[in-house]
DNA sequence: TTGTAAGCGTTATCAT
DNA sequence: ATGATAACGCTTACAA
C-alpha cells in the first residue's frame, strides 16, 4: 500500500494526499477528512525510505560507539543512553555503528552511504581516522571527545586534565605524598586516546606543582586488571597511599586488591576518580569522584549536531565540562603505610 | 555526486557502472578498471537510501530496547551488545528504538515507516502491544523473550522458571527452609512481564514441592531498592536464610543490607540468582548464579531474524536456554539466624 | 559486452 | 483547492 492507493480510494491525486498529510498547502476540510478516513481504515504510513530519498535527509543520526565486543564502560553507556534519549525526544532515530577497529565496514556504510544526516562519534583519539573521514565526506558530526586540534571540530568533552589535577590537589591537601595515576589501557593510551593523555598531563603538572612523588600506570578496563594493577603498585611502591583514576571499570578490582592487602579505604588508602554518578554512588564504599554529567553532554551533542545539520557552515561549538568532585567515602587523611604489612 | 557522474566520466552508461559494482553481469576488464579508477578518484559510494528504495530492503534491523531513560540492566546491555555485534558481522546496521513506554513514536516510525527489514524486540510482556503491532504490519520480528502464546512467534528466551526452580532446589539441598524470591519491579511484574511471572511460577511450585516456606517480593532495578528490600525482608521474616533472585541490579544493595545487618554471605545467608556471567563474577563475593549466555541468545536472535526476512513464511523457531548454575561464593549450608541479632 | 528506460514511493513545482 | 508530473539515485528487465 502506498500513497497512490490512498489517493485512488479517496478520489484525489497523490499530491493532495501528500499535502493533506504535511499541511504544506491548504486542503479543503471535506477532502482532508475523506483522505484521513481512508488512511485510518488502511493504516497507511508514508514510506520513510522514499521520503528520505526525495527530501535528501533521513531524519536519522549515526552514533559511532566502540566495538560492541569489548564491553562498554558505564560512562560510555551513559553517553549512549543520553544520546538515544535526546534524539528520540526530537523524533530522530539513531543508527548504531560499532567502529574504531581496523576495517570499519559499518562506519563506511553509515557515513559514505549517506544513511544518516549527521554523526556523533565517541572515544575520539588525538589523531582520529574517523574524524578525518567525516571531514572528507562533509557529513556534519559532533565528537564526544576531541582531537589534538580541537578548534577544527564541534565537540563536547570532559576536562580530564582539570579533573585529575583536582583529584591530586585534593589528595595532596589530605597529606598524601605518594600518589598513583591509574589510567585506561596501555593500548588505548598508546593509540592516542585523548582523555588518557590529558589525564596524564594533569597528573604530571600537579604532582610537580605540589612536589609529590607520582607514579603512573595503565590498566585494562575491567575488575581483574584493577586487582593486578593495584597489587603491582603496592608491591613496587611501598610508600603509596593514594590513587587518582579515570578507569572506573577497574575500581571494583582496586577495592578488592586493597582489602586483600589488609588496607581499608579510606583509613589506610585513598582513591579519587572520574566516573558516572550512579556508579560512584553504588560502589562500596561510595567513590569520591567528579561525576560526569553524561546526560547533559549527550543532550548537548545532539543539539549541536542538529544545528550543524541545519546549517553546516556555522562556527564550531565546544562544551568542556569539569564537574566538581563529590566527596564520598574513599578519601581521607594520609596515614603512613607500614611497608611490611 | 551520483552514479550518473561516474558513468559520464567513464564514458559508459549508468547501468554499466551499477553492474561493475555489483558484479551481477559481466563487464569487460577495461571498462571495469576505467570505472573503478573514476570511483576511486572521486570516492564515490552508492547512496544507500536510493538503493533501499529500489531494492525494497534497507539492510537494517530495528532493535527495540527499553526506554533509555531508565537504565538498562547488565543483562539487557549484554543482549544489545551481542545483537549489534552479530548484525555487524553480517553487514547489517542496527536502528535503535527505545520503546515500551506510552508514546512509542520511535517504534511507529521504525516499524510503520519501513525503515528496517525486521525487528528484534526486548523485554516482551505476556501480552505485548508491540508484538501485536508487528504482527499487524507483517514485518518480520524475533523476540528476546516471549508472550503468553509463544508458539505464535519466533523468540529466544531464558528459562527463568527452570532456573529459579533450580536455585530453590539448590538452596533447599543446602538445608534452607525459608527462602525469598526477589523479583523485578512491581510495575514490571504487574504489567505482565514474562520473566517475572515465570520466575514466580518456578518459585512457587518448587517451594511447594520441597515443603519450604517461600516469600516473594518485588524490587526495583537498582541498588538502593535492593537495600530497602532486604531490610524489609529481614525484618518481616526473621527466619529467612536465603534469597533467589532474577534482579541482578539489586544485588549489590542486597549485599550491603545483609552486611549492615551483620550477616555474612554465605555463612549466615545465601543468595542464588540469574545474571550475566561477568556481572556474577565481578561481584564481591562472586555470585552463585545461572550465567545467561547473552552472546549466544543475541546471535541466535539475529540469525532467526535474517531467516524470517529471507522467508517470512517459515515456521517459527524458538530457543529456550537454561544454563547451569555456577557455584561461586554466595551459597552455603543453612545456619539458623538468631531472630534477635 | 553495453545501453535504454521503467520504476521504487515520496515531495514539490508547475499548471489549472 | 486540486491535479499532473518531474525529480530523488539507484537496480534491473529488456534491447541491441
Amino acid at each position: 500500500m502506498d500513497i497512490g492507493e490512498i489517493a485512488r480510494r479517496s478520489g484525489v491525486s497523490r499530491s493532495t494526499v501528500s499535502y493533506a498529510l504535511s499541511g504544506k498547502r491548504p486542503v479543503s476540510k471535506e477532502t482532508r477528512q475523506r483522505i484521513q478516513a481512508v488512511i485510518d481504515e488502511l493504516g497507511y504510513r508514508p514510506n520513510a525510505v522514499a521520503r528520505a530519498l526525495k527530501e535528501g535527509r533521513t531524519r536519522t543520526i549515526g552514533l559511532v560507539i566502540p566495538p560492541a565486543s569489548r564491553r562498554l564502560t558505564d560512562l560510555q553507556l551513559g553517553f549512549v543512553a543520553s544520546v538515544v534519549d535526546a534524539a528520540a525526544r526530537v523524533d530522530l532515530d539513531v543508527l548504531l555503528s560499532p567502529s574504531g577497529g581496523e576495517h570499519d565496514r559499518s562506519f563506511e556504510r553509515v557515513v559514505a552511504g549517506r544513511r544518516v544526516d549527521g554523526v556523533i562519534v565517541m572515544e575520539i583519539r588525538l589523531e582520529d581516522d574517523r574524524v578525518t573521514r567525516l571531514r572528507q565526506t562533509g557529513l556534519p558530526f559532533v565528537g564526544i571527545g576531541r582531537t589534538g586540534r580541537p578548534e577544527e571540530m564541534s565537540w563536547v568533552d570532559v576536562d580530564y586534565e582539570m579533573l585529575i589535577s583536582r583529584c591530586v590537589h585534593h589528595l595532596a591537601d589530605l597529606g598524601h605524598r605518594r600518589i598513583a595515576l591509574v589510567n585506561r589501557s596501555a593500548e588505548l593510551v598508546a593509540s592516542g586516546y585523548g582523555p588518557g593523555h590529558r589525564a596524564q598531563a594533569g597528573f604530571l603538572h600537579t604532582v610537580a606543582e605540589r612536589h609529590l612523588e607520582g607514579v603512573q600506570t595503565c590498566c585494562a578496563d575491567d575488575a581483574q586488571s584493577g586487582v593486578a594493577c593495584v597489587e603491582r603498585l603496592l608491591d613496587e611502591h611501598p610508600g603509596l597511599t593514594a590513587i587518582a583514576t579515570i578507569n572506573e571499570a577497574a575500581i571494583p578490582g582496586m577495592y578488592r586488591a586493597l582489602s586483600e592487602a589488609g588496607l581499608t579505604v579510606p583509613d589506610d588508602f585513598s582513591i579519587a576518580g572520574v566516573s558516572a554518578q550512579h556508579w560512584a554512588e553504588n560502589l562500596h564504599p561510595p567513590l569520591t569522584a567528579a561525576d560526569v554529567p553524561t546526560d547533559e553532554l549527550g543532550a548537548h551533542a545532539v543539539e549541536m549536531l542538529i544545528q550543524r545539520i541545519a546549517d553546516p557552515d556555522t562556527t564550531h561549538r565546544h562544551l568542556l565540562v569539569a564537574p566538581p568532585i563529590s566527596l564520598r567515602g574513599t578519601t581521607g587523611p594520609a596515614r603512613a603505610r607500614d611497608p611490611l604489612s
